[in-house]
RNA sequence: GGUCCCGUGGCCGAGUGGUUAGGCAGAGCUCUGCAAAAGCUUCCACAGCAGUUCGAAUCUGCUCGGGACCUCCA
């Protein structure tokens, strides 16, 4: 068996993954800023961890994920307006900061039950971990990389890049920071450009605020998550996980903090999923090419040419290596979804398959099952590569669907090759790859409507039987039309699938 | 401007020295009352140029093109 490795961003290369505390792993990752509606571009971090989640925990690991809500707005430091997001925001709306928080929450987690991820160990808030966030930066004040300015406070960048390795993690030279900040406000506050904000005074106009030593304010943008990581996985916890493009500044300063609070940069290993890309542009709001989530399950949006359902959305995204950029694309949609349950179909079947016994009659396929079934933990051991995995999956999906139209002999695998697919596939559909039928989490059905539907397959047959083939055409049409197709077997059974 | 990354067949995408990636779409065949599904076969690649090598999509250099970060950003 091989072992996994990852890509750990922080020294660019991929290494052996050995956790800090045998059998456990800590596992931090920036959750959603819940002052909007999440987009397609968000889903990427939030499944190929959940996935990195279920695969720990199915290679034996008790995780403790955490992954947290930031519900206090990062301060637009450099924004004219010098307000707090989330305020900003609210204004607009008339609504409470908190009202609004919570109805992006509650948004943000119906997203993700929709995608089926599984629920974080720990989701601390931004806003509930204030006093952590003031007794870090009290601990930094006191170490001597942080001044207090005007009731705000500053890390010192320049004093810290003396004595630690500041723009590792993002390949930056400190150099280079200097001459490329542009000159903006509070820039004269801080002693250096490269500087930032630990603790921010408050505006007037800024709503959320809170007490602190240093007057009025609200946390800068990068303490929260070295605070709440802090306290709930330690100074040195194995995997910081996020975006790409949160490598600069957040994780470099989120190290820097850590670093003087802890003595140790806070993780082991830094993964980073790459960006979702729209015609080759990374989608995000200053781009103004979002396709929120709720418009991409419903196919309200002038890019969409379709709705496309959440585990369409999943399996596209497991069909990429997640360091590589993803192209959007209606036709690489409706590719996905096509797939998926080609896959899906061939899952089903392989469950419902019974062995005689004996075997096995083809020794070579046999061979090949196991070979192939061997090669998906490797590949996911190859730094998560789902792509490869599901490509392996697919290898196997001629032989399930030969077994169940008999052109192979049911005794062509041995008992035990047998045994180890169905469980390999669910293994790795359901608990790994947390894919779940369309019907399940659609979760439409109900037993008078199957009864129903049961009833015209009945009727269809027996039209069939006289061959009545005009009625029996109109009924499978006519379901069709109402998105149920049936589909007759070699027999005499009739299967059934969902559009 | 600085730092870094990428350029694979109609589309999406694996792959880092010698092997069919895979999915979807297209073509043909088998099966079928028809259809769908399924199976088999098949077409279409590695941006360009030069170099290293017995051999490169894979290494090196250059050219062209695209992108990310440097500011909130998943």
């Amino acid at each position: 068996m091989s072992s996994l490795k990852v890509y750990n961003s922080y020294t660019r290369q991929k290494e052996t993954f050995n956790s800090i505390t045998p059998g456990h792993v800590g596992m931090y990752v920036c959750g959603p800023t819940v002052s909007g509606e999440s987009h397609l571009g968000h889903a990427r971090p939030f499944i190929t961890f959940d996935v990195i989640f279920r695969y720990l925990k199915h290679q034996g690991y008790k995780v403790r994920y955490v992954r947290n809500i930031t519900d206090a707005g990062h301060f637009e430091e450099e924004g004219r307006e010098a307000e707090d997001k989330i305020a900003t925001k609210a204004q607009i709306e008339k609504l409470e900061p908190m009202e609004l928080v919570t109805k992006y929450s509650n948004l943000f987690h119906w997203a993700m039950r929709q995608f089926n991820n599984l629920d974080p160990s720990i989701e601390p808030t931004a806003t509930g971990h204030i006093v952590e966030q003031i007794e870090m930066i009290k601990t930094i004040i006191e170490a001597g990389y942080a001044y207090a300015v005007n009731g705000s406070v500053y890390f010192d960048v320049v004093k810290y890049a003396q004595h630690y390795p500041y723009g590792k993690l993002s390949g930056r030279i400190i150099d280079d920071l200097l001459e490329t900040t542009r000159d903006l406000d509070g820039q004269d506050e801080k002693r250096a450009k490269q500087d930032f904000a630990l603790w921010k005074a408050a505006p007037a106009e800024h709503i959320m605020r809170w007490q602190s030593p240093w007057g009025e304010g609200f946390p800068g943008w990068h303490i929260e998550c070295s605070a709440m990581a802090t306290k709930y996985l330690g100074g040195q916890f194995d995997i910081h996980g996020g975006g790409m493009d949160l490598m600069f500044p957040h994780h470099e300063s989120e190290i820097a903090q850590s670093t003087i609070c802890n003595h140790h940069v806070p993780a082991r290993y830094w993964l980073h999923n790459n960006m979702i890309t729209i015609n080759g542009k990374k989608m995000g709001k200053s781009y103004n090419n979002v396709i929120k989530l709720t418009e991409l399950f419903s196919g309200d949006h002038p890019l969409l040419e379709q709705a496309y359902h959440p585990m369409t959305v999943r399996f596209f995204i497991l069909q990429t290596h997640y360091r590589s950029t993803l192209d959007f694309g209606n036709e690489a949609l409706q590719a996905a979804q096509k797939g998926l349950r080609r896959l899906w179909d061939a899952y089903g079947h392989l469950q419902n398959l019974q062995h005689p016994g004996g075997g096995p009659s083809d020794k070579a396929l046999d061979e090949k099952v196991l070979q192939t079934i061997a090669l998906m933990e490797e590949h996911m051991n190859d730094d998560f590569n789902t792509a490869k995995t599901l490509a392996d999956m697919f290898e196997l999906v001629p032989v399930i669907n030969s077994l169940r139209e008999k052109r192979y002999a049911a005794d062509a695998l041995s008992g035990d090759t047998f045994i180890k697919l169905q469980l390999a596939f669910k293994t790795y559909l359901e608990d790994i790859f947390g894919l779940q039928s369309e019907q399940a989490s659609a979760g439409a059905d109900n037993d008078r409507l199957d009864a129903v539907l049961q009833l015209l397959i009945e009727i269809r047959k027996e039209a069939k039987t006289r061959k009545d083939f005009a009625t029996s055409d109109k009924i499978r049409l006519q379901l069709q039309e109402l998105g149920v197709m049936l589909k007759d077997e070699k027999d005499g059974s009739v299967g059934i699938s969902y559009l």
